[in-house]
Order: structure tokens, then sequence, then C-alpha cells
DNA sequence: GTCCAGGAAC
DNA sequence: GTTCCTGGAC
């Protein structure tokens, strides 16, 4: 592209951008200066995760830690049940630890550089990157997959994604202007989001389609080239409904590591391909179960899980450490999806038998 | 039911 | 390169 294509691609990006942008909350501030802080918090929350599933999620949290020094003060249990959800629970447990650095090393105040952000845990080249343009507006590197896509049909390149990430950042670069870069960043993503969608692009009311390469070609549905699918396994485990005269819970927080990390849930066998043994089967204390009818199926990014369910009714709670909750407010307890799923199926097969 | 979008950490 | 989740479109 020449330099008056890039003044072109510019002006028109940012117009289109100050009659269309989305009304989001990580937007609205009451001075010109961004918060970095919220910008922190909403690039974590949209890591992995869409707009729409974010915004309530974002508005509650920052009623509820408004700052830094408030989310460095907090547990990050609760944390997690906030988060419960929202998906890729890591992602709170390192909100929570960045927040104590930035509190301790950098004094409260949030870092403008990028070997200082990339240092902080949860925040990658891409969060670094979307950080400094937005909340400090520095023309920095921003490649999403929204702004990926619009480089790869503007440019017509028909390769595997994978191998085009050098190509693409080069192409980012020498497209950042160095005035209103953060507007600039956002508005490609709000292009993306809305127009240059990965499935049928409405390219008739693109701000840039004069540009664009793909659309000239007639390529924009080839572009970005597919990945190839992957064949997801299929695990299978068992979950322990266990109850207590007093009509509690059974429950228990999760190792750190590995899926649904430091989250609460019902326990359970492992999960695996292969059949379980006895061994495998077994609950310390208890033998006889209850098998629930039914079967709770779920999915994950790369694989499918299905589980029994056995319940044990009555039983002593203090023969079991762990976490007992009303059963009748279970509802009320951040759980990841998996668990809701568990819990929602086991009290409307206790409400069927009576 | 199947397919798909959406970054960091290891 | 693999492991981390969920919800929405179809």
């Amino acid at each position: 592209m020449t330099i008056k294509d890039y003044n072109n691609l510019h002006k028109n990006v940012l117009h289109w951008y100050d009659n269309n942008k989305r009304d989001l909350p990580w937007r609205k501030t009451k001075s010109q200066k961004k918060d970095a802080y919220k910008i922190w918090v909403s690039e974590i929350m949209l890591q992995q995760t869409t707009v729409k599933a974010v915004i309530p999620y974002y508005s509650s949290f920052i009623k509820k830690w408004p700052n830094v020094k408030k989310l460095s003060k907090s547990n990050v249990n609760e944390i997690l049940e906030f988060w419960s959800g929202l998906g890729y629970y890591s992602r709170a447990k390192n909100l929570h630890n960045a927040s104590k650095i930035i509190d301790k090393k950098f004094k409260g105040v949030f870092p403008n550089n990028y070997q200082d952000l990339v240092s902080l845990p949860g925040i990658g080249r891409y969060t670094a990157g979307a950080i400094l343009s937005i909340a400090f507006n520095k023309d920095a590197l921003v490649v999403d997959s929204n702004i990926e896509r619009i480089i790869l049909r503007l440019n017509a390149i028909k390769k595997d994604p994978k191998r085009t990430r050098k190509e693409v950042e080069e192409i980012a670069k020498k497209f950042t202007p160095s005035k209103r870069a953060g507007d600039y960043v956002q508005a490609l993503m709000d292009i993306g989001s809305s127009i240059c969608k990965s499935q049928n692009p409405n390219c008739i009311n693109c701000p840039i389609n004069f540009l664009c390469l793909a659309y000239k070609k007639g390529l924009t549905n080839e572009i970005p080239l597919k990945q190839k699918k992957i064949i997801k396994k299929l695990k299978k485990g068992i979950v322990f409904w266990i109850t207590s005269k007093n009509n509690n819970v059974y429950l228990r927080r999760r190792p750190d590591n590995g899926i649904l990390p430091g989250t609460l849930g019902f326990p359970s066998t492992k999960w695996s391909e292969e059949r379980l043994t006895a061994k495998e089967k077994e609950f310390p204390g208890i033998n006889k179960w209850d098998k629930m009818s039914g079967k709770i199926n779920h999915s994950f990014s790369h694989f499918d899980l299905q589980l029994k369910i056995y319940a044990k009714y009555g039983f002593d709670e203090m023969k079991l450490k762990g976490e007992w909750k009303q059963k009748s407010k279970i509802e009320k307890i951040g759980l990841p999806t998996l668990m809701k799923k568990i819990y929602l199926h086991a009290l409307s097969v206790e409400k069927s038998k009576i």
C-alpha cells in the first residue's frame, strides 16, 4: 500500500469509529484519561471470551473492586467465585497475583511500558499492547484475532494463519498511526466484530472495502484459511453427590493446577478415556451408593466429558472434611458451569422422586 | 446434537 | 505444540 492508502485507511477507520463505535462500559470514563486498571480488567475478561459474556461480569467486578488496591486486598477464592461461569479460571488467579505485584513492586502505579506489563501474570503480548494503546494511547503492536483477520483479508493472504504471524505483525506495525492509536485499534476490533466477521462478512458496509484485496478478488470466505478440525477425546468418570442429615451438600476445592483450578466442585473420580478400575471408582469412607439416573455431558475445548452421578444421603458431616453447603442455597454459590450442570441435574432428579 | 470464536502459560 | 472454558449460531 502507498502512503496515500495508509492515510485513507486511518481516516476511514477513525471516521467510521467516531460514528459507529460500540458503547462498551470500559470505554466510558469521566475524564478524557482512561483508567488503566479498568482497561486491564476488561482485557483479561475479554481473553478468549465474547464481549456479550463479559459485560455483566465487568460491571459488577468494577463495583466490587474499583481499583488495584482493593483488588490486591481481596481474597483469591472470592475472585474465583465471582469468575464462575466466565471460564479459564487461572485468569482470576493471575488478576489477583498481578494486583499484588502492582501494589507492591510498582507502588500502586499501573505500569505503562511493555516490559513491565508482560512481566505481570496473565498479561501476554496482545494484552500488553492493548493496554498500552487503549489506556495510554501509545502506538503499540496490537494483533487480536479481529485485527489479524482484517489484515489477512486486506492483503489477501491465503495461508495457514499459524504460519503468518510475523508477516501479519509487520503489516500491523506499518498500519498503526501515531495519533489516536488507541481509537484506531479499538476501531479495527469493532469493524472486525460487526463487519469483517469471520462468517458472512458485511463487506458492502465496510469503510475500507476499497482497499481490501480479498474483497476485490472474492476471497473473503476463504480467508482466513480454515484450520483442520481436531477430534475431541471422550473422557468418563463418576461424580459423588454426598448430602447430610442437615440437607447440606459436600464440596471441595479443586487443585491449583489442571482443569478448573482452585474452584469449588463436587468430588469425582479421575476423568479418563480408559475404563476405570474398581479401585479408581472408590471414595474413601463410602462404599454403598445410589446410582442416580441420567448422565452429565459437558464439552471442554479439548475433550468431551461424560459423568455418572453416585449419590449418598444422610452422611455424617463430621466424617468428611471440606465444605458443606446448604442444598437450598447451592445456586447462590459461584460454581463452574460443569458443577452447575451437576447440581441442577441432581436437584431435579431428587425433586422428581418426591 | 455440531461447529466455532477467542490469548496466555507451560 | 498442548492445555486451559463457555455460550451462541446453526
